[in-house]
DNA sequence: AGCCTCCGTTCCGACATGCGGAACTCCAGC
DNA sequence: GCTGGAGTTCCGCATGTCGGAACGGAGGCT
């Protein structure tokens, strides 16, 4: 057997050559990259569109509104962004930077939420998006408090580097974290954006165990980031207490 | 054959089971939604939960963070709401109330983004959510700018009464839309639900068609509606003009 | 304890269904 | 026109999907 993907499979992963960025792809582009026949991704293709997990426009394809519905629908980020939101938008009053939450997904973390400061310009990041942990602070304030096996898992899927900042030394990455669990603030100074500072802090649930995380990020000194360093503290601890840690 | 769905429709009929609010569900009841064998579902929803479309939780399933991805990637909505976010703010700020944007899909809106206002107890649509059009001033806004066989569509498919002021009658649709195009406003007075006001005015984009609608809602009554339509009118034309028409 | 219910999981034979190479059509552009 | 690349259709083969039935395990009620 070729491979042994079910054919459902097969099919979920047209909708994975989307996340590569482009907007609209072509039917033979769809099947180029995931690598099927052309007929049988047409075939997929319809069903597809039929369900409105894709969307036929003058010239190619696109992902449909049914996936931005369900994608509004998923309850983990959703439950988080619903208490946080609040809290969010005071960190960002009171320090007109931008703000991001975050959960953890696997080895990554993904954002749930970003309230952009108000010059911002593009950020390198959106709600959605998915950045690895150990290049920000969001991840490393994660990754500080949780077991030490996820750690292992990160060093094994191996340290990517984003910047010539980026940490890439498990041993470095080890004695980072016995920092932040020191302070209970993580810093990501220039490691996953040069010219990106950014300053987090972890979110408990009830059960004590960390799940998401909040940050104020821009493009300041790295000074600035100590500065901001308790408004975010605050925020994550009243943030815990709401969550009912 | 007892439905000619194929392989690929069953599996995303597991997906809808979800759309009814609840967030959880055991693999038995996510069978019996979709009408499918629960050997079946089983099999499928192993797929699925390999994909990440779903998770598995210490009781039952839920949808998965790669929805939650993917659906911030739909191209319609992602565009619209970068490029809205700022004069939505600026709207949000003025008034003070809960400020909308929704964009057609079929003959229902979709909510793209909302910004609560800061008082606001629990809202009655969150972003992702979906209210028919003949019901909402969203709608109404849209669908007076629309195609006339749009509202054919909506017709056929049945006013629904939502409240006891919802329009039920097609002729009363019809000369309510022509007072829509006098205004280029449209009013909600009750009509998705109780206690609920609403102003909403359409967007255009380049090519002179209506996408989307903006509006202003919250519990005032019909006199502040009426005074702030003046703001969201203004707004939809600002971010017309922004769209290109 | 014992029983009972309801969950998820596994098995397997039969058969429908998805598969995909190849051939066809339709534009758009040298 | 012709050529290249788009999307669509066809159809026979065999593969992968289907689902009833039986199993195992985790509670809960008497």
């Amino acid at each position: 057997m070729r491979n042994s993907s079910s054919s459902l499979l097969r099919a979920l992963s047209l909708l994975d050559a989307f996340d590569k960025g482009d907007g609209e792809l072509t039917l033979t582009e769809l099947a180029d990259r995931a690598g099927l026949p052309k007929s049988t991704a047409h075939r997929l293709v319809g069903d597809l569109v039929r369900w409105r997990a894709l969307e036929r426009t003058p010239d190619g394809l696109r992902l449909g509104m049914r996936l931005f519905e369900l994608g509004h629908l998923v309850p983990s980020p959703r439950e988080l962004r619903d208490i946080a939101l609040p809290y969010l938008e005071d960190l960002h009053t009171t320090t007109r930077k931008t703000v991001n939450l975050a959960v953890r997904d696997g080895i990554d973390i993904v954002y749930v939420e970003k309230l952009l400061a108000p010059n911002e310009p593009v950020p390198h990041s959106r709600a959605g998006g998915r950045l690895p942990m150990h290049c920000t602070a969001l991840g490393k304030a994660i990754l500080a408090y949780s077991p030490p096996t996820l750690l292992d898992e990160v060093v094994a899927a191996g340290l990517r580097r984003m910047t010539p900042k980026t940490i890439q030394d498990p041993r470095a990455l080890r004695t980072e974290l016995a920092a932040v669990r020191e302070r209970r603030i993580a810093y990501d100074v220039e490691e996953s954006r040069i010219g990106l500072h950014c300053v987090a802090a972890p979110l408990f649930d009830r059960r004590g165990e960390v799940v998401a995380a909040v940050s104020v990020t821009g493009m300041q000194s790295r000074s600035t980031a100590r500065h901001l360093a308790p408004a975010v503290l605050t925020a994550s601890l009243s943030l815990s207490r709401q969550l009912g840690a």
